[in-house]
DNA sequence: TAATTTATTTAACACTGTTAAACGGTACAA
DNA sequence: TTGTACCGTTTAACAGTGTTAAATAAATTA
């Protein structure tokens, strides 16, 4: 009786395996790496055995993706309990959520479907600069009327720029993949976004 | 001579076909679905004369990237002209930028990154309404006793959260998909966003 | 020890991107 | 006209992918 106690502990310790072999390799060579059989060489064996842990490859990513929401989870708890009051609650948690992003990299991006492989693409095309272009002339003008004579830096635009730019590109993301929230909500996030914004730069 | 020229227009105008049959594929079945070789079957070629025009699939997907960042442009320009204070511009420009992206959504995937295919998991998984739940709380927490005794609406709330969560993760992805700046800019950016919301709910 | 169940592997299928070789036809020189 | 060089195109193949069914090895039970 005993004996199967030890075997469903060892098919558990393999299923573990299975998961911690495909988080390395994903973590040596991006998600494109990850495939069926490399998994099967790590664990030391062959490629239709995962399959008696998991119905198919999806369901390992599922898996992992579950670890990193609890993972995230925790480190938000842990970062709460940092504080008292809301208000540096909010700001730890937050903070938290980033550290996490980096610490955690691969797991965030199957979390919220963040894509790296197309990063080498629009690295060497000048037209990719082209939007940013554009909106950094209009930012200046906003700008330097305001602090005149002081002509702005770089830094200061560059702040604004990338504030304006991530809370629309985020609120893009969050909706294609997971369908964030109504149209109304979405409309007023973006509006109340951009004109507070605008006004941090206006005074 | 002139047939050269006849010539030098069909193999453009086959390369336009490639690149047009391509995102006819990916707008019917998404990133996954495109194939050299179901491109072929599209413009009524085999597989491997699409290598006399591209190189690779990925130069494919580099071209359509380009498109997609001309188009924006374009877009940008437009919305930029139909007005003449810089703030309604800048207004305009990012209304327009939110607006590619739904339109062109296939092209703005490709552009920045945006994985869709991860997002079937997420649905079905309780454990990814976990950071948001606990993050979600503390708003309420800190909204409260500030409306005291008005008790904030789903809708107040769901905004407010809406709001760090985009900034925050679209800062995260640029970063991701190395278009970002430095670590003191990224952390200036975090830090000013997180205050500034924090200050439009404490007033 | 023999029979049966379980664990694991081998072989195969249908895909993928990509390349080399073969084929068909056209253009041009002898 | 014949031969030859070229060009466009296809066929065949390779290495890789996820996945499944069958064959085999190992362990357990009778």
């Amino acid at each position: 009786m005993a004996s199967k106690d030890r075997i469903l502990r060892l098919k558990e310790e393999t299923r573990c395996n299975i998961l911690d072999a495909s988080l390395k390799i994903v973590k040596e060579g991006g998600w494109d790496a990850l495939s069926m059989r490399k998994i099967a060489d790590e664990i030391e064996y062959t490629a239709p055995i995962i399959y008696e842990y998991f119905s198919n490859k999806g369901a390992i990513l599922l898996e992992l993706t579950r670890k990193g929401f609890l993972l995230l989870a925790k480190d938000l708890e842990a970062a709460k309990s940092r504080h008292r009051l809301p208000a540096k609650q909010l700001e730890a948690m937050w903070l938290a959520y980033w550290n996490f992003a980096f610490a955690e990299k691969e797991l965030y991006q199957v979390m919220y479907g963040v894509e790296t492989s197309c990063c080498e693409m629009a690295k060497k095309m000048p037209e990719s600069e082209l939007p940013m272009d554009l909106i950094w002339d209009v930012i200046v003008e906003l700008m330097t009327p305001i602090m005149a004579p002081h002509v702005p830096t770089e830094d200061e635009i560059c702040i604004k720029y990338y504030t304006f730019w991530s809370v629309i590109h985020g609120l893009i993301s969050i909706n294609m993949v997971n369908r964030g929230t109504s149209d109304e909500t979405n409309h007023e996030v973006l509006k109340t976004a951009i004109s507070g914004i605008i006004r941090s730069i206006t005074g």
